[in-house]
DNA sequence: AAATTTCTGTAAAATATGTTGCAAGAACGA
DNA sequence: TCGTTCTTGCAACATATTTTACAGAAATTT
């Protein structure tokens, strides 16, 4: 076969772009399971995704076909393809890749993390929690462990947008007094620690907390035992197929936070991400002088 | 359920002695190719069996359905069963929260990123970086920008324990001519760079490409201009409802990339883990005495 | 803020699908 | 061979599906 035939999962994603609102919703629909779901009847799909019948044929002509029916077949073969050719093709990877294949068992398990972390997140705590980083009176401190690093770096990042008075804790524990120095009661450390839990971290929590700080902490489901010392704690799942742990649940919950502190102070941050963008400008100026 | 339940194939099975002539044929057009064959409407399932229309609707009944949709819809019941989306369906994220939490709007986003961007990734491209990192004759160095950095960093520290030989290129754009210095034809360098490439960045890249140094970039679905100098690319989708980019779906990739490298090395790795478990504790036996 | 364009759902028309009654035909036993 | 019983397809009917037309809503542009 010369010509690489396209899956309709492939013109959903490619064309996911030119998709209007109610188009994206029935093709995140169809996508989830596919390609079942698109097997039933127009009306029963239209109410799975909660658009009109109408919405329906009008996107499988977007996509190129005569009709719902026509539409229908296609993916009928392509179930046929895929069913009686199990192993053949690799063009495509979310339906043809083996289910063996490293992408495929590791994204497997990551949602499944995700779903679970989600699932045992209480939403009160977690608006609480943004309400406190969202509360410019406080100043907030960031810290994080050998591979958390990363995480606190990132959050750090977008908060020093958000607003001001955000402080990143470095690595190198011996300047960590200077930090604690400074704080004061009210004040808030998020703290990311996560299993081979550390000492030092430890130490810098009750610190803080003899401080008055309020301390929220992101950790794996067997909590670090700074958790004594938290007001709010996250429990993240992190356990995927491979020699250590998965971040990435951790990171869906640090930049949901962060869009949500963002949103309660959007009057500032939209000030502040303006003024951030002259800045930028500015500096590419005075670069080009260099 | 607790019944095991029968599948329609071993139904039909199981009666095949009791049915009639047609039905007989009827069943084995049914059962060749399986289940796919029995999606269709009635009237080309008839067509295909060369039997009359009614001959179906009378099996079916025959089979315990109360009319050939019921039958159809238990044929994608077990479908469904069979097959399942490696992404699979998003029924509520954060149960306890209503659907427009910014939870569940952000955590369907982040999905939806996810399956576009393994939908987009070719496993081949996907194999042959991992196979280079995984090279240790090459020297691996890692960039990121503002925002990526954090995620360069995690890549970072993870590599590092996979093998000997990965750099972390700093943020400063000053000291970058140092590790130019270094890099000789067949290293690679890693690049991330999403949107608001930076020219810094660009600039490095051509110079690495100069020396014979192979590329991966990880960037975004509108691909940096360091596209042009990658031997390997990989578009992730950022997009979520925020003022700024996701890094769930990029990070995903770097997980799994981190697993299938580390588990091309793990003769070389998990000597590496040991060895290092042994220098974390007398760091640790260390700092008591102290 | 008004006007234009685009999108989306309701409702009705067109079409295909699924079901049932009936008569012709095949199978089987006497 | 005949008669009985069971099977089968045709055709009409009922039902559900798909499409089209239209008007209100939403988004976008001027």
């Amino acid at each position: 076969m010369t010509a690489p035939k396209t899956t309709i999962a492939e013109k959903l994603q490619t064309k996911f772009d030119s998709l209007t609102r109610a188009e994206r919703q029935l093709a995140n629909s169809l996508l989830d399971n596919y390609p079942v779901s698109g097997l039933a009847s127009i009306t029963t799909v239209a109410q799975n995704a909660d658009v009109s019948t109408p919405t329906v044929a009008r996107m499988v002509q977007k996509l190129g076909f005569k009709g719902y029916p026509e539409f229908q077949r296609a993916l009928r073969d392509e179930l046929e393809a895929r069913i009686s050719n199990p192993i053949a093709k690799h063009d495509n990877w979310a339906t043809t890749a083996p289910e063996t294949h490293i992408l495929n068992r590791f994204a497997d398990a990551v949602i499944q993390n995700m779903r679970q972390t989600l699932g045992q997140l209480d939403p009160d705590e977690f608006d609480g929690a943004c309400a406190m980083l969202a509360d410019k009176e406080r100043c907030v401190y960031i810290v994080g462990g050998r591979i958390t690093r990363a995480l606190a770096d990132y959050m750090f990042t977008h908060l020093q947008v958000a607003r001001e008075g955000v402080s990143m804790i470095p690595s190198n524990s011996n300047t960590w007094p200077h930090y604690v120095l400074d704080m004061k009661a009210g004040d808030v450390l998020v703290v990311f620690d996560i299993r081979r839990y550390e000492h030092d971290i430890l130490r810098l929590a009750e610190l803080a907390k003899e401080r008055g700080v309020e301390i929220i902490l992101f950790t794996d489901q067997w909590s670090s035992p700074v958790s004594k010392f938290a007001i709010y704690r996250f429990n993240c799942r992190i356990e995927v197929p491979s020699a250590w742990d998965s971040s990435t649940a951790t990171l869906l919950i640090v930049e949901t936070m962060i869009a949500c502190v963002q949103d309660r102070t959007w009057n500032i941050t939209s000030d502040r991400m303006e003024e951030l963008e002259k800045l930028f400008d500015r500096t590419r100026l005075f670069r080009k002088f260099i």
